[in-house]
DNA sequence: ACTCAATTCAATCAAACGTACGAATTAAAT
DNA sequence: ATTTAATTCGTACGTTTGATTGAATTGAGT
């Protein structure tokens, strides 16, 4: 049913959405550059909005497919007991990051996906929270499970900032592999994929602050700005 | 020499970047919102663009001088030992975050401060490369100084997640804010400056692969996904 | 009171934007 | 060969955008 031009013009969005930004790209660029009339747009799509939420679905529907499929398999093999923390953390990072250099447009994908976090104009946002529903509330009781010394509200933090080093590489990490040592080495992605896991995990498992209690805490370490 | 008007554009610009986006703000919403005429952000400021640049180097420029006396004082205190790995990342993530809900908008400049990273068009792109040069690279030098033991490049990457983690934090850490528990504890900024620097100390220091050489990491740890 | 520079104002420009619509084209079904 | 639906195409409309201009206004110095 997907017809060629519907598959083009969604290509061509995808890779101009992720290298200028979503208002940074108007359709008569995606049209041109596609090789497809102006109202090939409209008239498969109904509107701009309408073809930024197909180009963000058709990846993160598939991607959270697998994130779940994996964690079902985890679940699956560690069973009866709890799985790993840094295997939780492996599959969660991990595909998004896979697709780095996995796209045959190098990391066009990827940049698009952090874009989600940062350009949400309304009706987007929504749609990502659908999109992402599942997969933070079956990761969520996971890593409670994973972590059961951590209050909640902690754990929520830290997942948080174990999404934002991920997201953050998704979208500058190009910048940081150009200062690293020769690139071209064997397997780039899937050693960053193992530095992301090493680093969330041991930061998941901080030790938390000296009373049980993490209200009020951080009044007593202020030598700095005293 | 800074006429009323002049700030007035700046505080308006700044808190309707924050929310909607650079792109998403015209300077007719702006001038409208400030109270001033259409023609005044050109009088002002030449063009939007400086007009955006303005905006960021307002607020960049005393929160880098800010972390650079903090990091002064700190490595002067500490001399002639070095400073512990905690308390660098407390003054690079700290004051940031401090900005969070002390500015009077609420979250205003701090999400705006996110977007730096995200909405780079090119000019802006550039500036804060320049504006956030020193910073790189005296924290750099800190850094590498208090984890010896990381290779340069894991130590690159690290910092890369860690400043991740920060600035999602900086975009998206309102909502997170509204799923912890009952709100309006005290001192609330302070808590979640010590969550993120104990996260991020914690995986600044999670160990290295099985062997010293970090290449070619990353093969012997597949069982997910076989 | 006059001058002159700084600032504000209303009005307008050309360009780019998303959208809409009817004609032309294609391709499969009868 | 004719009909019919799906798709593509060219063109245009109405807005909104950033930018510009020249006149009006202000306010301090003399």
């Amino acid at each position: 049913m997907p017809t060629d031009t519907r598959e083009q013009i969604l290509d061509t969005a995808e890779q101009l959405f992720a290298e200028f930004g979503i208002d940074g790209v108007s359709i008569r660029t995606i049209t041109a550059e596609a090789g497809v009339n102006l109202a090939a747009i409209h008239y498969h799509f109904g509107s701009k909005e309408a073809l930024v939420r197909e180009v963000f679905a058709r990846r993160i529907g598939p991607l959270n497919r697998e994130r779940l499929r994996l964690l079902d398999d985890l679940l699956e093999r560690s069973r009866p007991q709890q799985p790993p923390l840094e295997d939780l953390v492996r599959i969660l990072v991990g595909p998004p990051l896979r697709l780095w250099l996995q796209a045959e447009k190098g990391e066009t994908f990827t940049r698009l996906c952090g874009r989600i976090y940062s350009e949400s104009s309304g009706q987007l946002q929504t749609m990502c929270v659908d999109l992402f529903q599942e997969v933070v509330r079956r990761f969520s009781a996971a890593f409670e499970q994973a972590a059961p010394e951590l209050p909640k509200t902690e754990l929520m933090w830290r997942m948080h900032f174990v999404i934002g080093a991920m997201v953050h590489t998704l979208m500058q990490g190009g910048f940081v592999r150009q200062l690293g040592v020769q690139a071209g080495e064997g397997n780039e992605v899937e050693a960053n994929i193992e530095r992301l896991t090493r680093f969330a995990t041991a930061g998941l498992q901080a030790p938390l602050p000296q009373t049980e209690v993490p209200e009020m805490a951080g009044e007593g370490k202020r030598e700095v700005l005293g």
